[in-house]
DNA sequence: GAACTCAACTTGTATATACAAGTGATCTGA
DNA sequence: TCAGATCACTTGTATATACAAGTTGAGTTC
């Protein structure tokens, strides 16, 4: 009899579904470490249980879990925790840390710069801007783990976001604030395999020599330009991707 | 008394679930435009009388289909069928040779190998096949004004596409046949950055030392795929990119 | 007419129950 | 020893039932 107790907390908060919850407090095993890539999880009976919930409950919350590619199960023998697939959504418009903390990873950020530039003639192209007009521009590196995974180089346009310079990089990155703040209404993507510069090797810790992705990215707001931006990806480490019914 | 019925015909296919027919019948009302965009859709309880099926069955599938983005629910209210989402080119399903027309040049491509190979583990696990069963495998480059310009790697279901090695290459792509064959109705793809192997350095006329878009696609009907392809660009010679407007 | 109530719908969630079917270990018999 | 049956588990599906909660429109009252 080696029944020993699931140990999940739920958030017992009224107002939320339970199969949530459990989603939640299952993401959140997942997070924390507990449960490992490839362990098997308890089963629908035992987790129906342990948290006072029916084995349907249950069932709904893990079926979702899976079709999130968070978990996997084998008919007949059980639900075993999935090996992150390691990709962003290309066609959704969601920020990092999001697509991050989705996996169950933790995310950070670090920021090198902050400043305004005056635009050359290849910026004011791609804002869309008068030449030698002031820009904003902000540079971070983003981490899974405390692995750099992603160099962010970003152009804002100060017409449209004025306050940009004023929010505070180490509480929400420059993509949400964005999102939040303008809503943009139309994005155009471009993806490139490129080799990085020394510049970018050092701050994704790669050899010179390993190709990266990198992904050029405009937000449009009417038919302005809100954001131009360069996110590189060392290739090792992440994939860009999506899935979707064709038109 | 307006109770006209509702004229939905499941496929009445023992082995595939009842939830799952109902999917892909409502998926039909859409593709064949009897059901527009926006409209309003029977109500669970409406379904469950006219497929005789329970309330919780329809309730799956309903909650399914709006996870995937094809319909929309309102609390209170009704289930509505979601408006398509516009994106374009990385998305659409276009081969490459309508994609080189479209630009005013030259398009060609050259066979370079048809087989059937036995799959191994892990070609088993991209086609979602048994282990050791016999798949269709093309390999081509194709070119514009008589530059390569993408290497073609391709396996292709035997099971979904019995009739695949009889196709004439040299009259039309594998793409294009296997999408007016079978018309997919999911697409996957993750793009990579890669280093060319000399095998495809060689084949798009190129330096092992320049980086290549690596774009790995797979194409669903139903559950199963039909089809699962390499494509590899160099990237000097080509980006891939979209532009549309986010959900 | 305006405000309020209420009934009749809708979706959203939670439950207990049932059976089918896949997997792996154990037992059984030749 | 080996092959097959059986059992105890697992997930997968389907159902009936129940109640909560949002929306709309019809009816009632002031």
């Amino acid at each position: 009899m080696n029944s020993r107790l699931v140990t999940i907390k739920l958030s017992g908060d009224k107002g939320t579904p339970v199969y949530q919850q459990i989603k939640d407090a299952i993401r959140a095993k997942m997070q924390s470490g507990e449960w490992q890539a490839g362990k098997m999880i308890p089963s629908e009976n035992q987790l129906a249980d342990s948290l006072n919930a029916s084995r349907m409950t249950i069932n709904r919350s893990l079926r979702e879990l899976t079709a999130e590619g968070l978990l996997k199960r084998v008919h007949g023998l059980g639900t075993f925790v999935a090996e992150p697939p390691r990709h962003a959504h290309l066609v959704k418009l969601v920020s990092i840390s999001d697509e991050i903390k989705q996996q169950g990873k933790q995310h950070s950020s670090q920021l090198l710069s902050v400043e305004t530039v005056i635009s050359d003639a290849e910026l004011s192209e791609r804002m869309q801007l008068a030449e030698k007009t002031p820009v904003y521009k902000v540079v971070l590196v983003h981490s899974q783990d405390s692995v750099p995974i992603q160099i962010e180089i970003r152009y804002v346009n100060p017409e449209l976001v004025p306050d940009f310079l004023e929010v505070d990089f180490t509480e929400t990155t420059p993509a949400e604030h964005l999102i939040k703040s303008i809503r943009p209404d139309e994005l155009e993507h471009i993806v490139q395999a490129i080799m990085p510069s020394t510049f970018i090797a050092e701050h994704l810790d790669i050899p010179a020599t390993e190709p990266c992705l990198k992904l050029r990215r405009r937000t449009f707001k009417g038919q302005r330009v809100v954001t131009a931006v360069d996110l590189v990806y060392p290739s090792s480490r992440y994939d860009l991707g999506a899935r979707y019914a064709p038109s």
